[in-house]
Parts: structure tokens; C-alpha cells; sequence
DNA sequence: GCCAACGTTGGC
DNA sequence: GCCAACGTTGGC
């Protein structure tokens, strides 16, 4: 399957990423349960994923990276003095799940308004309205259509 | 900063 | 199990 992963380029930016190259980044934080499901039911180790910036003057796809690890429990739940502590949480049960992913490349910053532009990508559930997943799925007809305007 | 949309919480 | 209230997301 192909995806697509959003992050706050204040909280990692795709300039971030390439100044890692070839390491593995966790991907913490995750507080969605539909997203974490993807996470631990349907992500595969080298599948790839659009990386998109939200919340930013620009949103859009600005690009590529790929998971490499299966999902494991987020650290950042059980510390005390992360924004993303959860008391519900043990060890023994942890609640949130995290991959690891390493950068690809950078692509041209394709904006959401282009995309929108797109009758061909009218599905993609990154531009429904109202949409707010972080992780979603994108068919192999959007991957391939988004390929080639890059 | 606004606000529509959505997920989660908690009282009943 | 319903649903109102609340907090968060994210484009604009």
C-alpha cells in the first residue's frame, strides 16, 4: 500500500529528514485511533509514504519517505513530561504505536491547491472536507498520478 | 485568529 | 448506549 503521513513542519519538516539520511526516525505522537490502526494492521516495512507539511503557509505534499520498522509502542506515552504522556498506558498495555521511517527523497512542494485542482484525485482523503487524519492510505492510481507531476 | 469538522469524554 | 460539551485539527 501506498500513504500518506502529515507533520507540523515546526514539529519535523522535510528539511528535518533529509539532514537524517538513511536513519530511522520514530514516528511518535500519533493520538488517533484509525491512524494508529493503520499503523499496526496495515503498514508494511518498505512501503512508502508522501510526507505532507500541515498547519504551515504552504500545505502540501513536500516528500517521499519510507517505513522501516513494523509498529512498536511509542515511547513518548509513558514519559511523564511529554505532551504525549497517557496515564492510561502500561507497559504491559500500551495504548499507542509508532513506525520508524527514513527519508527518501524531496520533491517539489506539490500544494494542496494543485491537488485539489485534480479531478483525478477527488477521492483522496487528505482533501475531503473535514478530513483530520494524520496517516491515510492513498490508492495506487493517486501515487502514480502524484509521481508524475513531481 | 477564525471556525467548521471531527473524535473523545462523561453524565445520564 | 445516547448525546451534549469539549478539545483538537488544519485550511483559510
Amino acid at each position: 500500500m501506498f500513504w500518506l503521513m502529515k507533520s507540523e513542519p515546526s514539529e519535523l519538516s522535510i528539511d528535518d529528514l533529509a539532514g537524517l539520511p538513511g536513519q530511522r526516525i520514530g514516528w511518535f505522537g500519533v493520538r488517533n485511533y484509525q491512524a494508529r490502526n493503520f499503523m499496526m494492521q496495515d503498514m508494511k516495512i518498505g512501503e512508502q509514504a508522501y510526507f505532507y507539511h500541515s498547519s504551515c503557509a504552504v500545505p502540501g505534499i513536500y516528500g517521499i519517505v519510507e517505513i522501516c520498522s513494523a509498529a512498536y509502542p511509542d515511547p513518548t506515552q509513558f514519559e511523564r513530561a511529554s505532551e504525549y504522556f497517557d496515564a492510561a498506558a502500561t507497559a504491559e498495555k500500551p495504548r499507542w504505536f509508532q513506525v520508524d521511517v527514513r527519508f527518501v527523497r524531496k520533491t517539489r512542494p506539490i500544494p494542496i491547491d494543485e491537488l485539489r485542482g485534480k479531478s483525478r484525485l477527488a477521492s483522496m482523503l487528505v482533501l475531503q472536507r473535514g478530513n483530520r487524519l494524520s496517516i491515510t492510505p492513498v490508492t495506487t492510481a493517486q501515487w502514480n498520478f502524484i509521481a508524475k507531476l513531481m
